[in-house]
DNA sequence: TCTAATCTTGACAAAATTTGTCGGAATTAA
DNA sequence: TTAATTCCGACAAATTTTGTCAAGATTAGA
Protein backbone atom coordinates (compact mmCIF):
# COMPACT_ATOMS: atom_id res chain seq x y z
CA UNK A 1 0.00 0.00 0.00
CA UNK A 2 1.77 3.15 -1.14
CA UNK A 3 -0.37 6.53 -1.28
CA UNK A 4 2.66 8.77 -2.61
CA UNK A 5 3.02 12.39 -3.32
CA UNK A 6 2.57 11.04 -7.40
CA UNK A 7 -0.97 10.58 -5.57
CA UNK A 8 -1.38 13.37 -3.90
CA UNK A 9 -0.60 15.60 -6.57
CA UNK A 10 -2.86 14.29 -8.88
CA UNK A 11 -5.61 14.72 -6.29
CA UNK A 12 -4.96 18.02 -5.45
CA UNK A 13 -4.47 19.06 -8.83
CA UNK A 14 -7.63 17.94 -9.25
CA UNK A 15 -9.32 19.53 -7.30
CA UNK A 16 -8.14 22.89 -8.43
CA UNK A 17 -9.42 22.07 -12.11
CA UNK A 18 -12.85 21.69 -10.43
CA UNK A 19 -12.98 24.58 -8.54
CA UNK A 20 -11.27 26.94 -11.20
CA UNK A 21 -13.54 24.95 -13.84
CA UNK A 22 -15.57 28.26 -15.92
CA UNK A 23 -17.63 27.83 -18.47
CA UNK A 24 -15.25 24.62 -19.34
CA UNK A 25 -12.57 26.15 -19.85
CA UNK A 26 -9.15 24.79 -20.35
CA UNK A 27 -6.42 25.26 -17.79
CA UNK A 28 -2.87 25.18 -17.87
CA UNK A 29 -0.91 22.85 -16.16
CA UNK A 30 1.59 26.18 -15.41
CA UNK A 31 -1.12 27.70 -13.66
CA UNK A 32 -2.28 24.39 -11.71
CA UNK A 33 1.51 23.88 -11.06
CA UNK A 34 2.37 27.33 -9.13
CA UNK A 35 -1.27 27.95 -7.15
CA UNK A 36 -0.49 23.90 -5.93
CA UNK A 37 3.14 24.39 -5.47
CA UNK A 38 3.66 21.19 -7.66
CA UNK A 39 6.66 20.95 -10.32
CA UNK A 40 4.98 21.80 -13.77
CA UNK A 41 6.65 18.96 -15.97
CA UNK A 42 5.84 16.52 -13.10
CA UNK A 43 2.58 17.49 -13.16
CA UNK A 44 2.76 17.24 -17.18
CA UNK A 45 3.65 13.40 -16.36
CA UNK A 46 0.83 12.52 -14.19
CA UNK A 47 -1.94 14.15 -16.44
CA UNK A 48 -0.50 11.79 -19.30
CA UNK A 49 -1.94 9.38 -17.14
CA UNK A 50 -5.33 10.78 -15.93
CA UNK A 51 -6.13 11.32 -19.45
CA UNK A 52 -5.71 8.10 -20.20
CA UNK A 53 -7.65 7.07 -17.77
CA UNK A 54 -10.00 9.23 -19.39
CA UNK A 55 -10.17 11.91 -16.20
CA UNK A 56 -9.30 14.70 -18.05
CA UNK A 57 -9.35 16.64 -21.39
CA UNK A 58 -6.95 18.55 -23.89
CA UNK A 59 -6.60 20.94 -25.93
CA UNK A 60 -2.88 22.52 -27.27
CA UNK A 61 -1.91 25.56 -28.24
CA UNK A 62 -2.58 29.28 -26.83
CA UNK A 63 -6.13 28.83 -24.73
CA UNK A 64 -5.35 25.41 -24.50
CA UNK A 65 -4.72 23.26 -21.34
CA UNK A 66 -6.80 20.74 -19.02
CA UNK A 67 -10.06 20.08 -17.55
CA UNK A 68 -12.26 17.33 -16.39
CA UNK A 69 -13.69 14.95 -18.65
CA UNK A 70 -16.82 14.67 -16.72
CA UNK A 71 -18.87 16.71 -13.47
CA UNK A 72 -16.63 17.02 -10.37
CA UNK A 73 -19.32 15.08 -8.67
CA UNK A 74 -18.62 11.73 -10.82
CA UNK A 75 -15.26 11.81 -10.44
CA UNK A 76 -14.12 10.41 -7.33
CA UNK A 77 -10.59 10.14 -5.72
CA UNK A 78 -10.21 6.51 -5.65
CA UNK A 79 -10.21 6.73 -9.41
CA UNK A 80 -7.86 9.50 -9.88
CA UNK A 81 -5.29 7.44 -7.46
CA UNK A 82 -5.64 3.99 -9.21
CA UNK A 83 -4.48 6.06 -12.47
CA UNK A 84 -1.47 7.16 -10.76
CA UNK A 85 -0.73 4.47 -7.99
CA UNK A 86 0.96 1.46 -8.85
CA UNK A 87 0.70 -0.22 -5.64
CA UNK A 88 -2.31 0.58 -3.72
CA UNK A 89 -3.14 -2.95 -2.84
CA UNK A 90 -1.75 -4.26 1.10
CA UNK A 91 -1.14 -7.81 0.13
CA UNK A 92 1.79 -8.80 -1.16
CA UNK A 93 0.25 -11.33 -3.62
CA UNK A 94 -2.25 -8.98 -5.52
CA UNK A 95 -4.79 -10.93 -3.88
CA UNK A 96 -4.26 -14.50 -5.15
CA UNK A 97 -3.09 -15.97 -2.33
CA UNK A 98 0.06 -17.59 -3.18
CA UNK A 99 2.00 -14.87 -0.78
CA UNK A 100 3.68 -17.95 1.73
CA UNK A 101 5.14 -20.53 -0.62
CA UNK A 102 2.14 -21.16 -3.17
CA UNK A 103 -0.56 -20.65 0.02
CA UNK A 104 -1.76 -17.25 1.65
CA UNK A 105 0.21 -15.63 4.40
CA UNK A 106 -1.01 -15.25 8.05
CA UNK A 107 -2.00 -11.68 7.64
CA UNK A 108 -3.60 -12.30 4.12
CA UNK A 109 -7.05 -11.91 4.86
CA UNK A 110 -6.19 -9.02 6.74
CA UNK A 111 -4.51 -7.08 3.81
CA UNK A 112 -7.60 -7.99 1.97
CA UNK A 113 -9.89 -6.61 4.59
CA UNK A 114 -7.87 -2.99 4.50
CA UNK A 115 -7.80 -2.94 0.72
CA UNK A 116 -11.77 -3.19 1.10
CA UNK A 117 -11.98 -0.23 4.13
CA UNK A 118 -9.60 1.79 1.66
CA UNK A 119 -10.94 1.60 -1.71
CA UNK A 120 -14.65 2.14 0.22
CA UNK A 121 -13.48 5.46 1.66
CA UNK A 122 -11.68 6.88 -1.87
CA UNK A 123 -14.25 5.65 -3.97
CA UNK A 124 -17.18 6.88 -2.36
CA UNK A 125 -15.73 10.31 -2.23
CA UNK A 126 -15.93 12.69 -5.16
CA UNK A 127 -13.89 15.84 -5.89
CA UNK A 128 -17.26 17.90 -5.66
CA UNK A 129 -17.54 15.89 -1.83
CA UNK A 130 -13.67 17.08 -1.07
CA UNK A 131 -14.13 21.15 -2.16
CA UNK A 132 -18.02 21.10 -0.38
CA UNK A 133 -16.13 19.42 2.43
CA UNK A 134 -18.55 16.35 2.71
CA UNK A 135 -16.17 13.88 3.95
CA UNK A 136 -17.54 9.99 4.46
CA UNK A 137 -18.85 11.11 7.42
CA UNK A 138 -21.16 8.05 7.13
CA UNK A 139 -18.45 5.66 8.34
CA UNK A 140 -17.73 8.62 11.20
CA UNK A 141 -20.39 7.89 12.29
CA UNK A 142 -20.68 4.45 12.60
CA UNK A 143 -19.95 4.05 16.30
CA UNK A 144 -23.43 5.87 17.04
CA UNK A 145 -24.96 3.46 14.34
CA UNK A 146 -23.99 0.52 16.20
CA UNK A 147 -25.04 1.60 19.11
CA UNK A 148 -28.16 2.49 18.34
CA UNK A 149 -28.60 -0.61 16.31
CA UNK A 150 -27.47 -3.27 19.64
CA UNK B 1 0.80 6.84 3.23
CA UNK B 2 3.22 3.58 2.92
CA UNK B 3 2.64 -0.05 3.89
CA UNK B 4 5.45 -1.68 2.57
CA UNK B 5 6.87 -5.27 3.08
CA UNK B 6 8.48 -4.43 6.53
CA UNK B 7 5.14 -3.93 8.10
CA UNK B 8 3.49 -7.05 6.59
CA UNK B 9 6.57 -8.99 7.46
CA UNK B 10 6.23 -7.88 11.25
CA UNK B 11 2.43 -8.49 11.65
CA UNK B 12 3.37 -12.12 10.17
CA UNK B 13 6.17 -12.81 12.29
CA UNK B 14 3.82 -11.18 15.07
CA UNK B 15 1.38 -13.36 14.36
CA UNK B 16 3.40 -16.18 14.03
CA UNK B 17 4.47 -15.71 16.99
CA UNK B 18 0.95 -15.10 18.84
CA UNK B 19 0.38 -19.03 17.18
CA UNK B 20 3.01 -20.50 18.41
CA UNK B 21 2.97 -19.25 21.65
CA UNK B 22 3.55 -22.43 24.02
CA UNK B 23 3.85 -21.65 28.12
CA UNK B 24 4.99 -18.71 27.13
CA UNK B 25 8.61 -19.88 25.63
CA UNK B 26 10.64 -17.94 23.64
CA UNK B 27 11.14 -18.66 19.93
CA UNK B 28 14.02 -18.27 17.64
CA UNK B 29 13.88 -16.03 15.16
CA UNK B 30 15.02 -18.39 12.38
CA UNK B 31 12.23 -20.54 12.97
CA UNK B 32 9.74 -18.06 12.43
CA UNK B 33 11.68 -16.43 9.47
CA UNK B 34 11.68 -19.78 7.87
CA UNK B 35 8.43 -20.65 8.18
CA UNK B 36 7.32 -17.13 7.03
CA UNK B 37 9.33 -16.88 3.96
CA UNK B 38 11.40 -13.78 5.99
CA UNK B 39 14.51 -13.35 5.44
CA UNK B 40 15.92 -13.64 8.53
CA UNK B 41 18.81 -11.15 9.30
CA UNK B 42 16.20 -8.65 7.88
CA UNK B 43 13.68 -9.98 10.64
CA UNK B 44 16.03 -9.41 13.17
CA UNK B 45 16.33 -6.02 12.45
CA UNK B 46 12.38 -5.60 12.49
CA UNK B 47 12.43 -7.33 15.51
CA UNK B 48 14.70 -4.60 17.13
CA UNK B 49 11.84 -1.99 16.79
CA UNK B 50 9.16 -4.51 18.58
CA UNK B 51 11.38 -4.81 21.32
CA UNK B 52 11.89 -1.07 21.68
CA UNK B 53 7.90 -0.26 21.25
CA UNK B 54 7.30 -2.79 24.07
CA UNK B 55 5.58 -5.56 21.56
CA UNK B 56 8.03 -7.90 21.84
CA UNK B 57 10.17 -10.19 24.52
CA UNK B 58 13.35 -11.58 24.22
CA UNK B 59 16.06 -13.71 25.50
CA UNK B 60 19.41 -14.57 24.70
CA UNK B 61 21.42 -18.29 24.46
CA UNK B 62 19.95 -21.58 23.75
CA UNK B 63 16.37 -21.71 23.92
CA UNK B 64 16.17 -17.67 23.94
CA UNK B 65 14.21 -16.00 21.27
CA UNK B 66 11.24 -13.85 21.34
CA UNK B 67 7.93 -14.02 22.85
CA UNK B 68 4.89 -11.44 22.58
CA UNK B 69 5.14 -9.18 25.56
CA UNK B 70 1.10 -9.28 26.32
CA UNK B 71 -1.82 -11.24 25.57
CA UNK B 72 -2.36 -11.18 21.48
CA UNK B 73 -5.95 -10.17 22.50
CA UNK B 74 -4.11 -7.09 23.43
CA UNK B 75 -1.62 -6.07 21.09
CA UNK B 76 -3.34 -4.56 17.52
CA UNK B 77 -2.07 -4.44 14.49
CA UNK B 78 -1.97 -1.01 14.41
CA UNK B 79 0.83 -0.76 17.36
CA UNK B 80 3.30 -3.11 15.07
CA UNK B 81 2.82 -1.40 12.32
CA UNK B 82 3.39 2.10 13.86
CA UNK B 83 6.35 0.68 15.44
CA UNK B 84 8.01 -0.36 11.79
CA UNK B 85 6.75 1.69 9.07
CA UNK B 86 7.99 5.36 9.33
CA UNK B 87 4.94 6.96 6.72
CA UNK B 88 1.66 5.74 7.58
CA UNK B 89 0.76 9.40 7.93
CA UNK B 90 -1.11 9.85 4.37
CA UNK B 91 -0.89 13.81 4.94
CA UNK B 92 2.35 15.63 3.27
CA UNK B 93 2.81 17.66 6.71
CA UNK B 94 2.17 15.50 9.17
CA UNK B 95 -0.94 17.12 10.21
CA UNK B 96 0.18 20.46 10.71
CA UNK B 97 -1.26 22.00 7.73
CA UNK B 98 1.29 23.57 5.63
CA UNK B 99 1.29 21.72 2.96
CA UNK B 100 0.80 24.19 0.19
CA UNK B 101 3.24 27.34 1.25
CA UNK B 102 2.41 27.78 4.62
CA UNK B 103 -1.70 26.93 4.62
CA UNK B 104 -3.56 23.84 3.72
CA UNK B 105 -3.23 22.31 0.28
CA UNK B 106 -6.67 21.47 -1.21
CA UNK B 107 -6.46 17.62 -0.17
CA UNK B 108 -5.52 18.30 3.37
CA UNK B 109 -8.99 17.43 4.97
CA UNK B 110 -9.31 14.29 2.67
CA UNK B 111 -5.82 12.65 3.94
CA UNK B 112 -6.53 13.74 7.40
CA UNK B 113 -10.09 11.48 6.90
CA UNK B 114 -8.33 8.88 5.42
CA UNK B 115 -5.82 8.71 8.28
CA UNK B 116 -8.60 8.20 10.69
CA UNK B 117 -10.23 5.32 8.53
CA UNK B 118 -6.90 3.72 7.97
CA UNK B 119 -5.83 4.22 12.30
CA UNK B 120 -9.72 3.47 13.02
CA UNK B 121 -9.29 -0.19 11.37
CA UNK B 122 -6.01 -1.03 12.46
CA UNK B 123 -6.17 -0.37 16.31
CA UNK B 124 -9.13 -1.72 16.43
CA UNK B 125 -7.85 -5.79 15.56
CA UNK B 126 -5.82 -7.42 18.10
CA UNK B 127 -3.21 -10.08 16.82
CA UNK B 128 -6.09 -12.62 18.26
CA UNK B 129 -8.64 -11.61 16.73
CA UNK B 130 -7.17 -11.79 12.87
CA UNK B 131 -6.21 -15.69 14.34
CA UNK B 132 -9.62 -15.90 14.79
CA UNK B 133 -10.36 -14.57 11.97
CA UNK B 134 -12.68 -11.99 13.47
CA UNK B 135 -11.72 -8.90 11.27
CA UNK B 136 -14.01 -5.76 11.77
CA UNK B 137 -17.32 -6.65 9.90
CA UNK B 138 -18.55 -3.84 12.27
CA UNK B 139 -17.20 -1.63 9.75
CA UNK B 140 -18.14 -3.75 7.26
CA UNK B 141 -21.75 -3.95 7.79
CA UNK B 142 -22.11 -0.16 7.67
CA UNK B 143 -24.09 -0.37 4.20
CA UNK B 144 -27.04 -2.73 5.60
CA UNK B 145 -26.74 -0.54 8.92
CA UNK B 146 -27.36 2.82 6.95
CA UNK B 147 -30.17 1.19 5.32
CA UNK B 148 -31.63 0.12 8.20
CA UNK B 149 -31.40 3.20 9.66
CA UNK B 150 -32.31 5.23 6.73
C1' DT C 1 34.42 -23.85 32.81
C1' DC C 2 33.46 -24.61 27.97
C1' DT C 3 30.50 -24.72 24.05
C1' DA C 4 26.91 -23.73 21.13
C1' DA C 5 22.85 -21.17 20.32
C1' DT C 6 20.81 -17.18 20.33
C1' DC C 7 19.98 -12.15 20.55
C1' DT C 8 22.27 -7.23 19.91
C1' DT C 9 24.33 -3.59 17.49
C1' DG C 10 26.12 -0.77 13.94
C1' DA C 11 27.41 -0.26 9.57
C1' DC C 12 27.12 -1.16 4.97
C1' DA C 13 25.32 -2.45 0.15
C1' DA C 14 22.04 -3.60 -3.41
C1' DA C 15 17.77 -2.88 -5.49
C1' DA C 16 13.69 -0.58 -6.35
C1' DT C 17 10.90 3.33 -6.47
C1' DT C 18 9.87 7.91 -6.38
C1' DT C 19 10.64 12.33 -7.85
C1' DG C 20 11.92 15.13 -10.97
C1' DT C 21 14.24 17.11 -15.52
C1' DC C 22 14.99 17.84 -20.32
C1' DG C 23 14.67 18.42 -25.37
C1' DG C 24 12.17 18.24 -29.18
C1' DA C 25 7.85 17.38 -31.72
C1' DA C 26 2.94 18.30 -32.61
C1' DT C 27 -1.02 21.19 -32.30
C1' DT C 28 -3.69 25.30 -32.08
C1' DA C 29 -5.41 30.32 -31.62
C1' DA C 30 -4.62 34.68 -33.02
C1' DT D 1 3.91 33.07 -38.83
C1' DT D 2 4.36 33.14 -34.05
C1' DA D 3 3.81 31.95 -29.46
C1' DA D 4 1.64 29.06 -26.19
C1' DT D 5 0.55 24.98 -25.05
C1' DT D 6 0.22 19.78 -24.80
C1' DC D 7 2.66 15.37 -25.98
C1' DC D 8 6.30 11.90 -25.70
C1' DG D 9 10.35 9.39 -24.56
C1' DA D 10 14.25 9.11 -22.25
C1' DC D 11 17.10 10.10 -18.65
C1' DA D 12 18.98 11.36 -13.89
C1' DA D 13 18.94 12.36 -9.02
C1' DA D 14 17.32 11.35 -4.58
C1' DT D 15 15.21 8.60 -1.37
C1' DT D 16 13.59 4.51 0.54
C1' DT D 17 13.25 -0.14 0.98
C1' DT D 18 15.25 -4.40 1.36
C1' DG D 19 18.71 -7.15 2.70
C1' DT D 20 23.55 -8.51 4.38
C1' DC D 21 27.39 -8.88 7.37
C1' DA D 22 30.69 -9.16 11.17
C1' DA D 23 31.71 -8.86 15.78
C1' DG D 24 30.07 -8.82 20.40
C1' DA D 25 27.07 -10.11 24.52
C1' DT D 26 24.28 -13.32 26.93
C1' DT D 27 22.56 -17.67 28.37
C1' DA D 28 21.56 -22.82 29.07
C1' DG D 29 23.43 -26.93 29.59
C1' DA D 30 27.08 -30.41 29.58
Amino acid sequence: MNLTTKGKYAVTASLDLAMHNKNSAYIAISSIAERQSIPAPYLEQLFRYLRKAGILDSLRGPTGGYRLKRPSSEIKIGEIIAAVEKRMDATQCGGVGDCNGGSKCLAHNLWMELNSEVDYFLMNISLEDVIKNKTSNKVRNIDKLLIASG
